[in-house]
DNA sequence: TAATACCTATCTATTGATAGAGATTTCGTA
DNA sequence: TACGAAATCTCTATCAATAGATAGGTATTA
């Protein structure tokens, strides 16, 4: 069975990934799971803590996902197609990606949870980049791998917060029709 | 001279840039000008009065600079590039979109809020389709104009948010080097 | 006098956080 | 195996700070 610290961080990282950080209190966590917020305290001795973990989680996850993507032996547009449906899946929970949503809250993160943030973006360019390193001449584009690759991560990003306020898939969708036209 | 009702939308709508709507308080808002929070509601009655006065005072900020690029006589990629350097001057300020951070907290607005967030979005996908429109023999590309715009726009809001956190431009001017790709 | 714009004073709710006391479980050692 | 200490987890109770919001009074100006 789930231990009460492994439902407060599914639970947050849920809430934080649909309302921010801010929208999410210890004593909100605490009745979800019926114990008091001291106990979640116990748990997250602060909120700088608890941003701590979820970030830390959700990367650990999503780049477990990318590297299952990169160990495939599929072509460069099989890989970025699910590359990119990693966030469409995010999106038909009506949320955002967990670093994107603190990423407008990064004005209250602590300096050490914007290193987190800024770690978890800058290794998935890296790791766009590697995967169109290793599939050169499956590219049909002149614009360099370090620009296809920040430009796709950032259109994704923005396709999630715009989508969700629209009520539709369509950016998501764009984007995905956009870039798969770079690759044979 | 400026007024306090001025004043107090001037500041707020920076805060918000930069911090997000649960960043501000009326009281932090009263002590930046020197009156008292019960003044402020005076001007806002709510907080969602604040939010809808500041939408649409950037909204009409915006597309009057929209128009402005509209009515020049310049070539489409000199068109999409004013339009880019907008969001340029907006990462400058290290903010983001009023619009782009809101909708980070879409959850927490009301439905007429988030109509005018919506429509701020597809409003400005319209003015590109237009745009693009206008000048079909300057367009690279066998993208439809409604994705292009779409991918286009939610790029640079993902562009503001990523920048942000890393402290460069890097993406906003990967962004710019793709965009601009496509037209001659 | 009526509208505008600000004030004092106050309310209720929510929040992050802490101290210190139980309860329960684990585990090394007699 | 039994015992006691230590670790783990939760509780009650309570702070101080911050929040949005309102009632009713005051000053200034049209």
């Amino acid at each position: 069975m789930k231990g009460n610290r492994e439902k407060l961080e599914e639970n947050a990282l849920n809430a934080v990934q649909v309302g921010g950080l801010k929208s999410i209190s210890f004593r909100t966590m605490a009745e979800e799971i019926g114990i008091k917020s001291s106990s979640v305290h116990y748990h997250f001795p602060d909120k700088s803590d608890l941003a701590r973990t979820l970030i830390e989680r959700y990367s650990e996850e999503f780049f477990r996902a990318l590297k299952d993507i990169s160990n495939k032996r599929w072509k460069l547009r099989s890989k970025i197609k699910a590359f990119i449906e990693i966030f469409e899946s995010v999106a038909e929970a009506n949320k955002l990606c967990l670093c994107g949503m603190l990423a407008a809250e990064v004005e209250q993160l602590d300096q050490s949870n914007r290193a987190l943030l800024s770690e978890y973006f800058i290794d998935t360019e890296k790791w766009i980049v590697q995967l169109l390193n290793e599939h050169p001449d499956e590219i049909i584009s002149d614009i360099s791998p370090t620009a296809l690759a920040r430009s796709l991560l950032s259109g994704l990003e923005g396709a999630l917060l715009l989508d969700r306020v629209v009520g539709d898939r369509q950016r998501l969708k764009a984007q995905k029709e956009l870039y798969m036209s770079y690759f044979s």
